[in-house]
DNA sequence: AACGTAAACTAACAATCGTTAGTTAAAATT
DNA sequence: AATTTTAACTAACGATTGTTAGTTTACGTT
């Protein structure tokens, strides 16, 4: 079933307060305070506050992995990869900048669900490093230790969600276009 | 009056804690648990929490405007300047990959000097932007948007506490060569 | 008009929170 | 030897936490 209108505007108000104090200084009070409502009330919508935070981390997690299944499926080279890579997290970003800091910074409180978000961490960090190292086998990329690599284009990534509502300004392709840019060609001149 | 040796170890211990479940999720009680002792004992060592988290955030802040205002007033060029910031962020980080956590995700928790921290941090990146800008004027550095370019750097450098304890076989000295190579002039062969 | 449901409410629960007060035992200082 | 200091302790505080139970109100459907 899937989730009524009310449970998704608790979902997004949980998220903007998740991504203001973190999860654990989120109370059900604060949330229901800024819907409106009291904390009790919220219980006619939604499991518990766990069941928040599941929702808002799993959903995101899988749109990065099936985001990436496509890219990965393309027959296309490497170098051309990362860009659509760059480009799915400037656009999951934009469009989630709240949910995007539960991902990042409260998936260790998650219980049930803890496992299956590593295994999906595990997938799409695994899937990102295979890409850069075929780029190294083709001659695309340098050889430089993967690792550090993935761990630098991905870090980057991670923060736009931080990034992005500062510049609000400016246009999604554009901001990828100068990512690749910087991403992948350095920016010294 | 310096911190007590105690003093140091609850902190420590506290780190170690706030950089696994978060500042708000950790307990005056889970920190004394670790020391072999009572929560109330803790207080004849700090004054409270909130005390543990600014001496976290705030020491390290002045360690990094410490060390951006000795390479600023070195008479050097940008891309210079640019991979000492790097060795900078790997030498502090690798030796503080603890509370490092706290300065990325817990500075909204700070009170009394959160203010104080919010100035040092605008001061930093403001110092590290007009780095770049002056490498665009003397043609050193692309002529991007450097506000692209200070966050895709600073993004990666300051996710360098998760990424150091994994590969603690890599020496700070290959690290940080191999992370300007990539930040300064891409992966791109 | 009667009924059922959705979504709010009040009231309260046990658990846990940061913190304080007062005490004790050992170590350091006089 | 007497005294002060340090650092632990027990016990408890009021506040807040997530959550449950039971109730009320309004609305759509019969």
């Amino acid at each position: 079933m899937n989730p009524s209108p009310r449970k998704l505007e608790i979902i997004s108000v949980a998220s903007t307060l998740f991504k203001e104090k973190g999860y654990s200084a989120v109370t059900m009070r604060d949330i229901a305070k800024v819907m409106g409502i009291k904390a009790a009330s919220l219980y006619n919508h939604i499991k518990n506050k766990e069941e928040i935070l599941t929702f808002i981390i799993i959903s995101l997690a899988e749109e990065f992995i099936d985001g990436l299944e496509k890219i990965k499926s393309g027959n296309n080279d490497c170098i051309y990869k990362l860009k659509q890579i760059i480009i799915l997290h400037v656009d999951i970003s934009s469009r989630n900048t709240n949910g995007m800091a539960s991902l990042n910074n409260d998936w260790m409180h998650l219980k049930d669900q803890l496992n299956h978000y590593l295994a999906l961490r595990m997938e799409y960090e695994n899937s990102f490093r295979n890409i850069i190292s075929e780029g190294i086998l083709k001659n695309e990329i340098k050889n430089i230790n993967p690792d550090i690599m993935v761990f630098s284009i991905l870090s980057t990534l991670r923060s736009l969600y931080l990034w992005v509502p500062k510049k609000d300004d400016m246009e999604p392709t554009l901001l990828a276009a100068n990512l690749s840019e910087v991403l992948l060609k350095g920016i010294n001149k």
